[in-house]
DNA sequence: TTGAAAGCGTTACCAC
DNA sequence: GTGGTAACGCTTTCAA
């Protein structure tokens, strides 16, 4: 069915590997054969059938993005990652798939699949909670991975993460400074870097302030799935004794959902309550001007470079940490009226 | 490096077809041999090459699922249609991966490549809104394809689609039946199958009731983001001299949006305002109860079985319409107090 | 039941 | 420049 080199070296009279080299652009070949053969590729609606060139060359050049589910995908964290993944692997004409990381019925997870039947030639993985002993296994096969938000003790693989800590840091201390004692804080997943750093960060601006961590200001969630809930639980705060007189934000659903949610009620930001909101842009937040900056398309970006120079064989810095800004112009510009 | 059939076999003491066909639990082999080559090749940590499989056996083993950008798969219909592709193509052992249709830098969409490339055997494509001529490049190919909610004159490629026409004359006529007489109706993206077929349901219910179709009242936009920007709809909507009595919501966004605004805003679902709602399923919703129920799983799960008895060489039905119910009960059960 | 050998469609090396 | 021809790792006859 399909033309192979044969048919096509045949129609053009010339050899399998004259057509070979000359459909990818090698030089030893000579200018006007080269043109007769392309022309006779066209015609036939030549392509290279992927699997045969992957066993004769080594290379997929295919990299695989782990994902711990598909429609995680949805939320703009992973999306804009994403989105600079894309962006490298484009450049460089490199295919991507996707792979879940739960084990689903069979025992090992879809993505060591990918490494050990070697569908990919290097892969990027975002799932923050994949057990050790399965990244081990690839650490120990020596294959090119790269972790992004992760950070794991004991692990030699390379990592690109942000600094959430720092701007958490940041922006609960600026929060603390205008005067509110009362902050509630909301952010992603327990257990994952991202959160743990956040948490982290809040925590050390509260010690230094002379703030407790008020549990009951916390809420936590799906990153990408705040947003409904994130409605609740701002209603039910403010409808208590004490009210916390700011948010927060450390997912954009969340932020989002509390800027709508005081525009309905019609209080005024920062005036009556004061929103620290964490943005990586993203769909949903187009009407939102958020104060913190995280580079998540950059993460994306660095990580799909750094896992290119893995595959070239090019040793590569093994950590790559990226800072987010915090810029109190928007929603806590000002003291709320405490 | 990887230990291969040649490793396994010299190491096993025997041929490499024999390890070939035991690993494959084929039957004509020996019970001891097979014991012993199941033992070595666990050892050895023996994994097939998937290139040279599939470059062999002429299968790759592999589904492409087409969408339009990768995030969309955040939206919860294409969110249900894939978990119901997952689940056969699981249940099969079939491998997914996923293409864009957007043709970037490239002439040709992945998805072209996807199937010249003989990178996967079969294709669902998801994506409304794919020139014909593309598609018609897969139909000459008689390569194994179905496309899911389209409808393309003078195409004869499979198809899955639900029939959305007929579901939203029924919630129209409904509401009308109720003494509405401005309703507001959220669609999805124009020119789609899916929003046709809901304008067109639409229209016969106004239509039959004496009805002029507003167009003041109809509000579009990308299925999955349709919730944050539904919420200033209905607010302007609500704000009108002649404001909408009830809402007929077709996307999971805006039929949450819609009831969490009222639930806001301290209106009573159905007293103060009716709304039909759209539901597919997905994690947002999970304090609503709609009105529709929407095959999306379904005919994601026929979707995948049809093209998998396409790749089978099986000729199977050609097109697969699915019927969405509808059942007023929650959102619109009673007249509201016009 | 077992094994030898011929592909599958490329790439890459090595003569010419 | 150009063309033969071994791989690449597997599946699949076909004999034994």
């Amino acid at each position: 069915m399909a033309a192979t080199l044969e048919t096509v070296a045949k129609k053009a009279g010339v050899s399998v590997s004259a057509v070979s080299k000359a459909l990818r652009g090698r030089s030893n070949i000579g200018e006007a054969t080269k043109r007769k053969i392309d022309q006779v590729a066209r015609q036939l609606r030549y392509r290279p059938n992927a699997s045969a060139r992957a066993l004769a060359s080594g290379r997929t050049e295919t990299i695989g993005v782990v994902i711990r589910e598909l429609n995680y995908l949805s939320d703009s964290y992973f999306g804009t990652i994403l989105s600079g993944i894309a962006k490298v692997s484009d450049q460089n004409d490199m295919g991507l798939i996707f792979g879940r990381s739960l084990p689903e019925k069979r025992q090992e997870p879809e993505f060591l699949r990918m490494a050990m039947e070697a569908r990919v030639d290097g892969m990027i993985i975002i799932d923050q909670v994949i057990p050790k002993k399965h990244l081990s296994r690839l650490a120990d096969m020596r294959f090119p991975v790269v972790l992004v938000d992760q950070q794991i003790p004991g692990l030699s693989l390379p990592v690109v993460r942000i600094n959430y800590q720092k701007v958490a840091r940041q922006a609960a201390s600026h929060l603390i400074g205008l005067g509110h004692r009362r902050i509630a804080v909301f952010s992603g997943v327990q257990g994952k870097y991202k959160f743990r750093a956040e948490i982290e960060g809040v925590k050390e601006a509260f010690g230094r302030g002379g703030l407790g961590f008020d549990e009951t200001l916390l809420v936590t969630g799906e990153d990408g799935f705040m947003y409904a809930g994130a409605y609740q639980h701002v209603e039910r705060m403010l409808r208590t004794a004490e009210p916390p007189t700011a948010f927060l934000t450390f997912t954009n659903g969340a932020t989002a959902a509390v800027h709508h949610y005081a525009r309905l009620a019609g209080l005024r930001v920062p005036e009556d309550i004061s929103i620290a909101g964490f943005y990586s842009g993203g769909p949903e937040m187009t009407d939102i001007r958020p104060d913190f900056q995280v580079p998540t398309h950059e993460a994306g970006v660095r990580s799909c470079q750094l896992v290119m120079d893995l595959v070239a064989g090019q040793v590569s810095t093994s950590e790559i940490v990226l800072e987010a800004s915090f810029d109190p112009r928007n929603g806590c510009g000002r003291s709320a009226g405490l």
